[in-house]
DNA sequence: CTGCATCCGATCAGATACTG
DNA sequence: CAGTATCTGATCGGATGCAG
């Protein structure tokens, strides 16, 4: 699949490094915030007020935090026009866009058990 | 779709209501150590030490936790064997399982697009 | 408008110890 | 083995003020 290493060890290093990569991937994704706003930003352009208030209840803090995370791991591009004043677009990538996808399922999962959900909680007494 | 009430109002209520806990129970949902869990059960039963080997860096603490959480909305089932010494097991209910399926979605876009993330990361700078 | 820094309280998360 | 409780440090997250 990969390049193949002619000496014996590196290629299982390559794999835990992957595999640790994966896992910071992970944890940097799967937070509230990050999915909120990938959802948000679905297959438009928004603008970082526009984002403030569709994804509602986020910070002002968080927003910025989450998209440079989003940003950093080319989820999403960040496009500044040099007007004053100054308006900066957050929009998508295909990888941003396919994880999106998934994102969405979680959504339409969720309210497809709400039902259900509210059910069991009231069994497990609280 | 569903029951409609004569009044006014109380739809609109119905659907406040259900907004708040889709959020709620996304929360839940959304974070690093419940995912894994989820995907760690997969379609099989685990005892506690087994998750605990399993789903690798968790604590003791957070995975009581998590499990207390995703047994009370439902997502898995809690067995206890009144053996000595005892013996807890877990299995993830149809919900859990359909939640799962999109979870294993995530971990295959983060495999998919880890070297993606990581050109990003050093255009980034970091 | 957007972004950064700071302060501060709340919550998270690990370590440890103790029960059935 | 599984679970609970407690203590402590780390991180999260909101509010505010300031800069480009």
């Amino acid at each position: 699949m990969v390049t193949k290493q002619l000496s014996g060890l590196p290629e299982d290093a390559d794999l835990r490094r992957a595999d640790s990569l994966a896992r910071e991937i992970f944890s940097d994704v799967a937070n509230k915030w990050a999915l909120l706003i990938i959802e948000a930003l679905g297959e438009r352009t928004l603008r970082f007020s526009e984002l403030r208030t569709e994804v509602e209840g986020i910070s002002h803090k968080m927003l910025t935090q989450n998209l440079r995370m989003l940003e950093r791991n080319g989820l999403a591009v960040r496009k500044v026009h040099p007007t004053v004043p100054p308006r900066v677009e957050y929009t998508l990538t295909e990888p941003g866009q396919a994880l999106r996808a998934t994102v969405d399922l979680i959504c339409g999962w969720t309210h497809q058990h709400l039902s259900h959900i509210e059910s069991a909680r009231r069994r497990f007494g609280s």
